[in-house]
DNA sequence: CAATTACGATACAGTATGTAGCATAATATG
DNA sequence: CATATTATGCTACATACTGTATCGTAATTG
């Protein structure tokens, strides 16, 4: 029963300096703004003028804080997604597998995804969004994906060659197939995707 | 021994109308240069000044012929890569398998990944994009695969309630993951990612 | 030769990026 | 309360890219 989520790394730490300090409310502004933009429009609507106009901050006070467009979108990204990732164990390897892609693929199928998508996209301009993206969201979700594929090897359910870390490329891959070409990501295609991962091709029994 | 690869849905019509005719080698150097500047800039260097400067093209000739950057992206993508997708098929349907994915695999390991990697993502911001992409590469592409999977479910190498669209899904989705994410696409990868697949999870046998 | 279409060059308006300077606001410290 | 310090908002500016329009010139057909 234990529960897993995405760590918060990102909320800035509370030391207290001299001088005014940055407003909350502002940077709040700025990334649901950027958020909205992104799902509304599209990476295409997406500029820092947009994000300026709609928020209300100004656009030079948005460039202090985010250097890039591409961080921006993570950081919006990042926010509304930590806590949307959660994961419960339980005591059959198979039903946990399942419901990790179907956590996956329901937190992506949202107006949501097209915000992942839009940070895919950026992070092949921008490979510091590549980075952040590889390892404040994917790593951690491996993580824990291995942890719990893993007490299904141990608990002898499955095969103990098994290649969990090929595995996790495809039904990872698989969504975000999906979500980048904009098809959908039902609960029924999920379990599908998790019946074929799990049972392979081989008619042989 | 049938061959296959990607049909050539592109070249223009050979039909003569009077006035000047377009100028081939300014499309051929104007494909090159958008390729060259995908490949060594990513899309962060890709803009029409920069092709049309590389190409020596001029910028409103480019205009004329390619309405947005993302087509343009598309069509040397296209180019480049229509003759780079050739399968074999052999007696072996699970060999076949194996072969698809390597092949998928080989074509998007060089410097060209970069470029469907580019496309990929100038997809998320162009719908048209998208549906060119899926429509001229990816679904012929799965149509083929789809063939090799059904001689090897009605040869009974295969489960015969295999969900092929389900298996294409994890199978290509995981290469174009390690692509977004800059991860080598080498052949004992893409070997132990057909291991995965073929074999399923369970323990069972 | 006339009609037709493509190409190259220049110019232009619109928009986005990213930086700088300055006045003002908010907080900590003495 | 006074001062130092930092943040914010505003205007201005240089740079760059987009996309269109116009015009002179080149190449091809009939």
């Amino acid at each position: 029963m234990a529960a897993a989520s995405i760590p918060d790394t990102g909320t800035a730490p509370i030391v207290r300096s001299a001088g005014r300090p940055r407003s909350t409310s502002s940077r709040r502004a700025v990334l649901q703004a950027a958020y909205a933009l992104l799902i509304e429009e599209g990476l295409g609507g997406f500029t820092v003028d947009a994000v300026a106009t709609r928020s209300g901050v100004a656009r030079t006070t948005i460039y202090r804080w985010w250097p890039s467009k591409g961080l921006l979108a993570f950081e919006s990204f990042r926010e509304a997604f930590g806590a949307q990732l959660a994961f419960d164990s339980t005591d059959s390897a198979e039903r946990d597998f399942r419901a990790l892609i179907q956590s996956l693929a329901r937190a992506l199928s949202g107006p949501a995804g097209r915000l992942a998508a839009s940070v895919m996209a950026q992070a092949q301009e921008d490979p510091e969004v590549r980075t952040l993206f590889l390892e404040q969201f994917s790593l951690p979700l491996r993580r824990h994906s291995t942890q719990v594929i893993g007490a299904g090897m141990q608990a002898g359910v499955f095969r103990p060659d098994l290649d969990v870390a090929r595995l996790l490329d495809a039904a990872v891959g698989a969504v975000y197939l999906r979500l980048l070409f904009g098809q959908s990501l039902d609960a029924q295609w999920a379990d599908a995707l998790a019946d074929t991962l799990i049972q392979g091709c081989l008619a042989s029994k």
